[in-house]
DNA sequence: AAATTAAATGCATCATAGTTGCATTTGTGA
DNA sequence: TCACAAATGCAACTATGATGCATTTAATTT
């Protein structure tokens, strides 16, 4: 993790009030080190010396404020990735797509992708969508 | 339930050999009796005199067979509805818009709304994919 | 109709995910 | 450096879901 990265984590949760703490950087710093999300107890796997209601805590609070998003996998389990853009406080913006490979578990989300317009029945009013697709990822198909 | 509905539940237990059991046949008439997907806490208050865990499996062994498929809403609880069509052991096809009202929580299965196309980036092959939106529903924009 | 048997259920127990209350510590602004 | 709100840690609790094993029951065979 290069110094202006750490001070990019920092500027966020200047941004957001939020205190600059070790296991709130060590959070970010996990999460951005990869290509796809993270899955809660994958995460609690890594913040090993943070208490686990400490991870929770900050999950919670990082998601409110529009830093990271929460996405299910087809198991059910929390997945967790930082959000590209366009998030606020209590409004998220990840009509995107997510992918979950059903071999290696790992859920991508495919922010440059657009999702195709859709209408829905009479009556029903949407503020959000986010395609869900399975399958095998680049990694998995490889082999 | 008319007799008719309860022959068409007791045949579909036949068709994937499962024994016509009490438990079974009840849950099949819980989920049928209304439009949207049931979670899995609302079914265990709905199933009283019935084991929780009787109730896991038979849910498990329902999904296995394409009889039911599993939706988590937005807080992550586990829904169930009953498959329309073309669903097989271990094949499921249910590529619909799933509508979660953010008010009452409900989530409904939209079959009849066709999903557009999309593509993946390369190396990705998808089998199955399901549209998410979230909002409000006919009944909670009525009031 | 009675016996047989695999399948299904119930109960006890366990594991994991997530929450809440409260005491202690720590980051930040004065 | 001081004060204080915010953040963390710890204990305890709830909810969801799984597993092992004994008992019951639906469906098949005699
Ligand atoms: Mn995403
Ligand atoms: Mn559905
Ligand atoms: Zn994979
Ligand atoms: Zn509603």
């Amino acid at each position: 993790m290069t110094e202006i990265t750490n001070n990019r984590f920092e500027h966020l949760l200047d941004l957001h009030h939020l205190k600059k703490t070790g296991p709130r950087l060590k959070v970010l710093a996990m999460m951005s080190a990869k290509n796809t999300a993270t899955s809660q107890p994958d995460l609690e796997g890594l913040m090993e010396d943070v208490d686990r209601v400490t991870l929770y805590r900050i999950l919670n609070v990082f998601e409110e404020k529009g830093i990271i998003h929460k996405i299910f996998d087809l198991n059910g389990t929390a997945n967790y990735a930082i959000c590209t853009s366009n998030c606020q406080e209590h409004l998220h913006h990840d009509e995107h797509l997510h992918f979950n490979c059903i071999v290696c578990n790992k859920v991508y989300c495919l922010n440059d992708l657009s999702l195709p317009a859709f209408n829905l029945p009479p009556g029903f009013k949407a503020d959000g969508f986010t395609l869900y697709a399975s399958g095998t990822c680049p990694q998995c198909n490889r082999k």
